[in-house]
DNA sequence: GAGCTAACGTGGACAGTGTCCACTAAGCGC
DNA sequence: GCGCTTAGTGGACACTGTCCACGTTAGCTC
């Protein structure tokens, strides 16, 4: 019943984001009285805190697949995989922040109260940030990221991948046309990609 | 009236952000009926629109207040000046979002209908948008940015340090403690630092 | 000045929401 | 069987956005 509940929230915030995850509808899909609710969640907040959880991890989901699909294994030394698996995993951020809006917007929606746990460990972990550093990690390993910049470099490319996906997808830039938001992906890209890789010429994407 | 509905929103939305710009609570600031409030806005969301926009131009006011206060003059071939004035863009950026994230966040709450205006234009404006971009003119002009990097250059600095003010303001970072924000921001500002400047060393800000 | 008009604000209603309270039914150990 | 927890029900309350019909006032035209 707990998880009817967020799977119907899941369903309401793919629709329309955060917002309409709302604690009477949840229940009336599940076929319920509004109040059952409050058996299993304090409140609405609670509710959505879970179904912001599993949004999250549903964007986790997703980048572990996209990275997936590149050939080779982590850790078997290829400087292409581990590039394209860096690409992948930015890819699978944006066009997931794309063909799900409501979703992502509910991942990064939890209430106040409930705080994030992701952000402590420094670990790879299946969050989307512990797919980055795993990724980052790789790029160290192949030796197209200088180790030397390699700390704390998840933060920047994080917050700039996040941002585009923000601008274009909730922001000023939700209404640009298929062309331009393929451009300014593009550039975002890159301008990761150069303060990223070393010296060394960038095997293409 | 108008403005006074306007001005009791912004204040709601300061405390609470965009969900917090209740119609029946800001007529009840101005002290008049909630159906009054009819007369001056079609719905809820024409209002909060109101708000958003206003609270986007005091992001711009901030911003350009801080720029002027870097001594020089824009144009004047100063590159430690032009190199000021563009830190200063992005820190008051932060700063707004920092001590501001109810209105920083209702600046990018506008509704789905009402579009966004800033977007298309090319020249420098007043919004934060038209404010980077003069910066980043202003970095050609003393050479400190290559005239090649410059086009759309702007887009990937405005997503990495939008992305930071959104994971610090209301995402995962947000309980971060000051020490490790200011790390952050550091780490940040320095990796958009490294893709801008020309190989030449930048002036310590 | 008389009378019309348009803008502005009021009062009362309705549906929908989150949430509280008292209540009933089912399962289970003693 | 008694008492307990657990899950769900029914009814209420305050609050929201919004609609409708109604006064009230300012400004205009004749």
């Amino acid at each position: 019943m707990r998880e009817g509940l967020i799977a119907a929230g899941l369903e309401l915030a793919r629709a329309g984001g955060p917002d309409a995850v709302v604690l009477r509808e949840a229940t009336r899909i599940v076929g319920v009285v509004p109040n059952a609710a409050y058996r299993h969640f304090a409140d609405r907040d609670e509710l959505l805190a879970a179904v912001c959880e599993a949004a999250m991890a549903r964007l986790g989901d997703r980048m572990a697949a996209e990275v997936a699909r590149v050939p080779g294994e982590r850790g078997d030394g290829d400087a292409d995989a581990a590039f394209g698996r860096m690409a992948a995993v930015g890819m699978a951020y944006l066009e997931f922040a794309r063909e799900e809006p409501g979703l992502f917007a509910t991942a990064y929606a939890l209430p106040d109260q409930h705080p994030y746990a992701v952000v402590g460990a420094t670990g790879p972990d299946a969050s989307p940030l512990g797919q980055l550093r795993a990724g980052l990690d790789e790029l160290v390993e192949v030796g197209l990221l200088d180790a030397g910049r390699r700390t704390g470099i998840e933060f920047p490319v994080w917050s700039t991948v996040h941002g585009l996906a923000v601008l274009l997808g909730q922001g000023p830039l939700r209404a640009a046309p298929e062309e331009d938001r393929r451009m300014l992906t593009d550039r975002v890209l890159g301008f990761i990609g150069e303060g990223l890789l070393t010296a060394v010429a960038a095997p293409d994407a």
